[in-house]
DNA sequence: CAATTAATTAGATATACATCTAATTAGATG
DNA sequence: CATCTAATTAGATGTATATCTAATTAATTG
């Protein structure tokens, strides 16, 4: 499920009437005339809180005669309602974020880094600045405690701007900085990870 | 869960900034300025969800330092969307709307029915209508098929608004109405059951 | 087809809320 | 205590939305 629809079905449980509505749909279909009477609101109120829950597909509407029932649809709305925890399995929208390959990181790579090695200047679009930031913390070594002149002496070698770099590990937990000496985060709560 | 509280963690969850700091955090904690970074907003807007957020309990926060890491809740995140899905269970808010006992029931008969079986007049909090539609419907036979004037004969015995009762009857769903026959629906259909 | 009933549309109103900038508070550190 | 950084508060702005009345559409039936 797309992010944009999870708001939506979340935005339409998101108000009393709409969940008074879904109360009394769970006791078997009703129709408008009948809703209406029992929240005590007025028909086209219900027309436009039941427009929003058919949006979603968790109500839908059979007529008999002249008069329409609107039914729940239970199975969708247990399964809408059960998204927000699947959000971190393959295939759902969390990929668009941070999945890149080994060949775009390298490309990536390769645009903003000098054949000499240096940095030419630090990526504005937040995933190529991860990616930048990921590629030139490796060269600390897990566990080892620096101070910060050590830290800045590195990134000099590569950029002039040190304090930004440096400000930009910290904030994007790709280092740990206690006391004024720094120290490289576990691997697992970098945002981008790096395999040459 | 309370009503309310339901209607707030859909609240919560309907907004796409919200949903993405949902996701952020799953990842593992983070702190407000690597969230504002992340998803290209200012921090007094992430302040404004992440305190949207916690309001629901799916969020809380650990301070570091001076930095202040938010982490997920997966558990209640868990407990919350299900809930939606078990709205018809006992204890839940369900049983607020209409679960009458047979002696409260009987306390609105005596009060909106004279001695003489006559209906007094028709109540206007829903509730009590129903509990006395309920009351009179029961005179008819199940599966039994009534014209128009048979009903409104039985409804002039015990009052003289045979349109308006026979209107609401059809309406909150104790009779169907095809061409003009009359038959009673399934008492499971009925808003209220009345068991003498 | 005229009358009835159910549902919807249109348009108005009032409230809620997502976001921003600017100013302030809170903690940590030199 | 002065400075820095992170977070929050205050206040403004523009958009979204819940509800209503009045008017209209749709379907059924005498």
């Amino acid at each position: 499920m797309q992010l944009d629809k999870l708001v939506h079905f979340h935005k339409a449980l998101g108000d009393a009437t709409r969940i008074r509505i879904i109360i009394l749909l769970k006791n078997g279909p009703l129709h408008g005339l009948a809703i209406a009477d029992r929240l005590g609101l007025r028909p086209p109120t219900i027309t436009h809180h039941i427009s929003k829950l058919r949006d979603t597909g968790m109500v839908y509407a059979r007529r008999e005669k002249n008069t329409i029932y609107f039914h729940l649809d239970e199975r969708k709305l247990s399964f809408m309602a059960s998204a927000i925890m699947r959000l971190g399995e393959v295939s759902e929208m969390t990929e668009k974020e941070f999945s890149l390959t080994e060949k775009e990181k390298q490309t990536i790579v390769n645009n903003f880094v000098a054949k000499d090695g240096k940095l030419k200047q630090i990526p504005s679009q937040l995933k190529k600045k991860l990616v930048i930031l990921a590629y030139f913390v490796r060269n600390f070594e897990i566990g080892k405690v620096y101070d910060e002149k050590e830290v800045n002496e590195y990134i000099k070698s590569f950029h002039e701007d040190y304090a930004t770099i440096r400000r930009e590990w910290i904030m994007q937990q790709f280092m740990y900085r206690e006391n004024n000496r720094y120290e490289l985060n576990p691997v697992e709560m970098w945002p981008v990870t790096f395999n040459e």
